[in-house]
DNA sequence: AGCACGCCGACT
DNA sequence: GTCGGCGTGCTC
């Protein structure tokens, strides 16, 4: 059926196979003569590799010629048809020589593990198995029986179980009848959080029908009072709970099941997703914009042309929509939509608008998705019936229909996986996936990166604006509140200037809400000693250790590390420890003693941890049950609230004050961002940014809400100053834990580059953390004009050099570590 | 990434 | 004289 599948004179047929390692090349293996028919590019095989390990290896490639050495076979096939398309080892193919990687360690990634089995799997016996030996072979229930009495088995168990060394099929059959499970999947199994409400039966739709309701309920004080709770609940809340109504109106539980026999209310489950959306809103009943109708005419317009698409449109402009109208051409089309988002947890409003308006034709892939839900996703996107939103591990999934790839906040640097390798950026694989299925891609935010507005300049992306927010909604008025200037005053307090509390007030007294951005976690990052100035750092990383308040330890914000604050100076012994900077713990606690009645929370990665933990915090702020929130990155994405009145940036300089090239256009990305959170329906927002150096022309830009003059001033600064876009950075690093070592490996393979490379390189330096996670580390940075050529040409060198520093004594357990286009 | 092989120090 | 450290090289 396949051409590679045809069968040569010689005889035996042998297959090239990726393996989910760091290895360089595939590797050769011969088919048994058995399997000759069943195998075909894309199908999972298992293979022994190496002295006693097996692996889940993809056919890359059929074909008759002898490799010259000794070669295993085989052991068995897994898939009866494909289960990774040509498309995809195309793209994982792409992806490891753009970013410098294997092709092993994009499947490692790509693939979910439970399409990877290994030697060290363990399953256990589902929770649904009933002893029904009946249905099972003697080889499945000799497992079935080991596991009664085990518990749990690794894939070596089985082997040594079965005498066998074949037993994926044998696994797979049981996993497929949900007989067995894989261990990590039964503890991931994730509960939604339910809320007991309340709503009125279909017998009371109409308001009429509700007025009607209070003659049945006439007779009893208590059941007057529920009933006019829940229609004063009705009017701004999407649901009402069981508590919020006896809490309110004081009646007991008795008093709403009495009304629920009368058929006035009925009782529900609300399943609160993580992230609480707004429900019961209609569709998207609204017309089109001008704005809109234009940007989507715009759009078709540049797709026809083949073009991909950037959409810059301010915050509220209804950019969603215009996706929306294009993502139901497509579905109708009976073709595949792929729409990446930064983050799933934190945009759980989009997904929801996304799933009412688009059905079950979409499904969400998540990062908390169990290993079945995974493998159902993965089964009917590859038969090409199922498109996806998800973050950008989602670009793996088998697409086999695409014709639509959207890249919602398409500047967001979350889209760039840092660790392990392959080091992508989601947004720029997407791209290239569309282009790989000839399909249509649209890049959508309110602050497109250097990048994304280079491509657009360019003309080789198309450029849609959309200026106007949506329904004629004011933007928020931004202001400075100057924190030096208000502090000379002689206010007791550093963190927040009186303007910023005198407007935190008055927006309280109106019923809204605030939002608080400050981008450090804890309580204060350094601990140190006033008197001989010793900071206490981390075991493991050249960083000081952050106090956490409400746990009272130090932590280290790079490795995790964790120590409880010592009494007094372990170098000099002096018995005062003092605390310096400021963290959203502390933002917290102050405003507590400024605003005591206040109904505050904190949303940082420690107060996120839990499970449900962040849907909890969303929907409390949602539901009106928070007046503050102060938080991190977090706040800055996608929370879109209603009532949010306000919103205060603790300390703009913190932002600008990074070293790196890319310190002003994220300090500009975000301070746009959270401002856009502030007064989206109801009444113009107000937005205060506090800063010391409130002259910052990155401030400017903001407060003028001017993107044009900031990425302007930007992209001169970079093209003079040979920053991307403008040249291809490629960042390198080495690691070994002795920091003799690793310069040593530096200045070898920091010369040889020198060398090959002449002025494209920086470095070798080392990096302000020189150490991290045990790791000494050094870096280097190499320049390429942006040409394929000439970056293939300079990959070539790198990966020479990186061969040499490994074959040279001693410095072979440098470990080196490429980034391709870093963040 | 594993894993074995091998060549050096501290133990029964 | 052996156990075990991890540096080195290979896996089809």
């Amino acid at each position: 059926m396949d051409q590679n599948t045809n069968t040569p004179a010689s005889g035996t047929i042998y297959a090239d196979i990726v393996l989910p390692l760091a290895l360089r090349q595939t590797y050769t293996f011969s088919v048994p003569e058995e399997m000759v028919n069943q195998l075909q590019t894309g199908i999972r095989v298992e293979v022994q590799f190496g002295r006693n390990k097996h692996y889940t290896g993809i056919v890359r490639r059929l074909h008759g010629k002898h490799p010259g050495y000794k070669v295993k076979p085989i052991l068995s096939v897994i898939d009866l048809e494909p289960l990774i398309t040509e498309t995809q080892l195309r793209m994982w193919e792409w992806m490891a020589g753009y970013y410098c990687c294997t092709v092993g360690e994009v499947m490692a990634a790509g693939l979910p593990s439970h399409l990877k089995l290994t030697s060290e799997t363990i399953i256990t016996l589902g929770p649904l198995f009933s002893d029904d030996a009946t249905q099972m072979d003697d080889q499945e229930y000799m497992i079935v029986e080991a596991l009664t009495l085990q518990h749990e088995l690794s894939l070596k168990d089985v082997r040594d179980i079965l005498q066998k060394k074949t037993v994926y099929p044998v696994i797979r059959r049981l996993l497929d009848r949900r007989i067995i499970f894989l261990k990590e999947e039964l503890q991931l199994k994730y509960k939604p959080k339910k809320l007991k409400c309340v709503r009125f039966t279909p017998a009371y739709t109409t308001e009429a029908e509700q007025i009607g309701a209070f003659e049945l309920v006439s007779k009893s004080e208590r059941q007057t009072a529920v009933l006019l709770e829940y229609l004063q609940l009705m009017r701004d809340k999407p649901f009402i709970r069981r508590v919020d109504l006896t809490k309110r109106t004081g009646a007991s539980d008795a008093v709403i099941k009495a009304m629920v026999k009368k058929g006035i209310f009925e009782f529900y489950e609300h399943e609160v997703s993580r992230i609480s959306g707004a429900e019961g809103e209609a569709g998207e009943a609204f017309d089109l914009s001008e704005q809109q109708v234009t940007a989507l005419a715009q759009v078709q317009g540049f797709h026809e042309a083949g073009k991909p698409v950037l959409v810059h449109g301010v915050t509220g402009s209804g950019k969603t929509r215009v996706y929306l109208e294009l993502m139901q051409a497509v579905l109708g089309q009976g073709k595949q939509v792929l729409y990446l988002l930064p983050e799933i947890a934190l945009t759980g409003q989009i997904v929801k608008r996304l799933q009412r308006v688009l059905g079950d034709k979409i499904a969400v892939y998540h990062s908390r998705l169990n290993n079945m839900e995974r493998v159902e996703i993965w089964k009917a996107v590859l038969a090409g019936e199922l498109s996806v939103v998800g973050p950008r591990s989602a670009l793996f999934l088998p697409f086999t229909n695409l014709d639509l790839v959207v890249v919602d906040e398409e500047h967001d640097s979350s889209y760039k996986q840092q660790e392990p390798a392959p080091r992508y950026h989601g947004r720029d694989v997407a791209v290239y996936l569309a282009h790989l299925h000839g399909a249509k891609t649209i890049l959508g935010t309110a602050t497109p990166s250097l990048e994304s507005w280079e491509n657009a300049r360019r003309g080789k992306y198309g450029l849609v604006s959309m200026p106007q927010r949506f329904g004629g909604i004011a933007m928020p008025a931004i202001e400075v509140a100057d924190l030096r200037e208000e502090n000379e005053k002689g206010v007791r307090h550093a963190f927040f200037t009186p303007t910023l509390i005198n407007e935190i007030k008055a927006t309280l007294e109106r019923g809204e809400q605030v939002i608080l951005f400050q981008n450090r976690r804890g309580f204060a990052p350094v601990y140190f000693c006033p008197t001989c100035d010793h900071t206490i750092e981390c075991v493991n990383c050249d960083v000081s250790l952050t106090y956490h308040k409400y746990q009272h330890r130090l932590r280290c914000h790079c490795c995790g590390y964790a120590a409880t604050p010592p009494e007094q100076c372990p170098a000099c012994g002096s018995p005062e420890m003092k605390l310096g900077g400021t963290g959203t713990e502390k933002i917290e606690d102050e405003l507590k003693i400024f605003l005591p009645d206040a109904r505050l929370a904190r949303m940082d990665a420690d107060t996120t941890r839990g499970k449900n933990a962040l849907g909890e915090l969303l929907s409390r702020f949602e539901l009106g049950e928070l007046d503050i929130l102060v938080g991190t990155q977090m706040v800055t994405k996608g929370l879109d609230f209603e009532k949010v009145g306000l919103v205060g940036i603790i300390n703009a300089d913190q932002l600008l004050r990074f070293p790196d090239f890319r310190a002003d256009e994220r300090a500009f990305q975000l301070m746009v961002q959270v401002a856009g959170r502030a007064g989206r329906k109801h009444r113009q927002g107000k937005v205060i940014i506090q800063a010391m150096e409130k002259g910052h022309p990155v401030i400017h830009d903001v407060i003028d809400e001017d993107y044009h003059r900031f990425i302007g001033r930007e992209s001169r600064h970079r093209a003079e100053h040979r920053f991307p876009p403008y040249v291809k950075m490629i960042h390198v690093q080495l690691r070994h834990p002795k920091r003799s070592i690793v310069e040593e490996g530096a200045k070898l393979m920091g010369g040889w580059l020198k060398h090959h490379l002449r002025d494209t390189l920086d470095g070798p330096f080392e990096p302000s953390v020189a150490r991290l996670r045990t790791y000494y580390l050094q870096e280097m940075v190499i320049r390429v004009k942006p040409d394929g050529k000439e970056l293939n040409r300079v990959k070539g060198i790198l990966q020479k050099a990186v061969t040499q520093l490994g074959k040279t004594e001693r410095l072979t357990g440098v470990r080196v570590v490429v980034d391709v286009d870093p963040y």
